[in-house]
DNA sequence: GAGTTCCTGAGACTGATGTCTCAACACGAG
DNA sequence: CTCGTGTTGAGACATCAGTCTCAGGAACTC
């Protein structure tokens, strides 16, 4: 019996390792670069081969150790009523703060393409937390449309101003950085003033290939 | 005097050399693997050291080697005159194509990640043929804004429907793939319909932040 | 044909990733 | 205290990227 070095027994030094390795790779991801298996160990006062007992790969280690946005809402204390005026206020703190993480958002998007697609599903890489925030931001507009149109809109917004398209806009469309913000908030308003006075967006229901052209006449 | 070797002399044999190169790492790719610099030069029958004598990296080589599509047009032989239909039609053929190379588009998005800012602007990576495929479809616009307002709708309905949008709606918002082609292409015609019946997308000489809200009372 | 120039292959080298074995050490259990 | 288990470090290894040197061969010029 006595089934040794569980939950508080030596598991602690194991758990103390692996916070020392991600808090070092983190502080070096943070100062901009993106750091070699062995630096990151060499960091933490570890061997390289310790870190990889803790993470498969650089991928993994990096995953870990980038910067969490802990944030639950990016509304403002006092939010607005109108929709859309609460999405203008929730995008210029999206976009804040993907301009302000811009490297590291680079890195997350680039990391997540090498995985292969079993390993990408494992990832905790690319989180999709900017869904909820938007959603919250569309609040008013459940008693207008069903849920689920509210969330495919949310997703819809959401892929015209992620950091994705961002990339796109800039590097492919040689857009200045400040006029492609504009343009990916544009985008979004006019997805959602889309989906109110035109089509709401197609949902996974509805198989009828819906959304060719927003009824317009 | 007697530059030698210019034109049609010796250049032959390199410009052959190029080729072969680039047509074997052509071949791997397009059977469905990322090749090692040794492999494309082993295919090529070519030693490594040759092979980095024309590609300065393996990112430059496969750069070179991913398929061109050299269409054009995307418009059907007889396009109908309506700008959303025109639109429509030019998203069929686009998202088709996306998704019959959707392995390779992810590779160049990749290999476009991982170039420094530097190196970016010289590979001849994501060329944006498909602004001016979009802009072909907009063409009965052109009477009804101004020629930068359709450029510019061009390409914030590109930035909706590319690859990088796809790969986020597929593999974080985690929508089945013809979900997600359909839900691009709501996005599309709903941005075309916003910049008709809403506000135009900001240009670039607009400094006003304009676009906040597409005016819709 | 002789000489020059260009292209190429062979091979060694550095640095990084990822894997493996083996020995040393720390800690808890008895 | 002693034994066993779990964690670690040292070092070797294979593979790949990218660079370099050096020697040989092909083709053009005269």
């Amino acid at each position: 019996m006595s089934i040794p070095y569980e939950a508080g027994g030596r598991t602690r030094q194991k758990q103390r390792t692996r916070d020392t390795l991600v808090a070092a790779a983190r502080e070096l991801v943070a100062a901009g670069v993106t750091p070699t298996v062995e630096q990151a160990a060499a960091a933490a006062e570890v061997s390289r081969p310790t870190a990889y007992r803790y993470f498969p790969n650089q991928r993994a280690l990096l995953a870990a150790a980038h910067p969490e946005t802990a944030a639950s809402s990016l509304l403002p204390a006092d939010p607005p009523a109108d929709a859309a005026d609460r999405l203008a206020a929730v995008l210029d703190a999206f976009t804040a703060l993907i301009i302000e993480t811009e490297d590291q958002q680079r890195t997350m998007l680039r990391l997540s393409l090498e995985a292969a697609p079993a390993e990408r599903a494992a990832l905790p890489l690319r989180q999709g937390r900017a869904i909820a925030w938007i959603e919250e931001a569309l609040e008013p507009l459940r008693d207008q449309l069903p849920e689920r149109s509210v969330h495919q809109l949310a997703i819809a917004i959401r892929s015209a101003v992620g950091i994705e398209a961002l990339t796109w806009l800039t590097d492919v469309a040689k857009l200045p950085q400040p006029e492609a913000v504009r343009l990916m908030k544009w985008s979004a308003q006019s997805l959602l003033h889309a989906a109110l006075v035109g089509s709401p967006p197609p949902v996974g229901d509805d198989q009828s290939g819906g959304g060719r052209r927003p009824r317009s006449d």
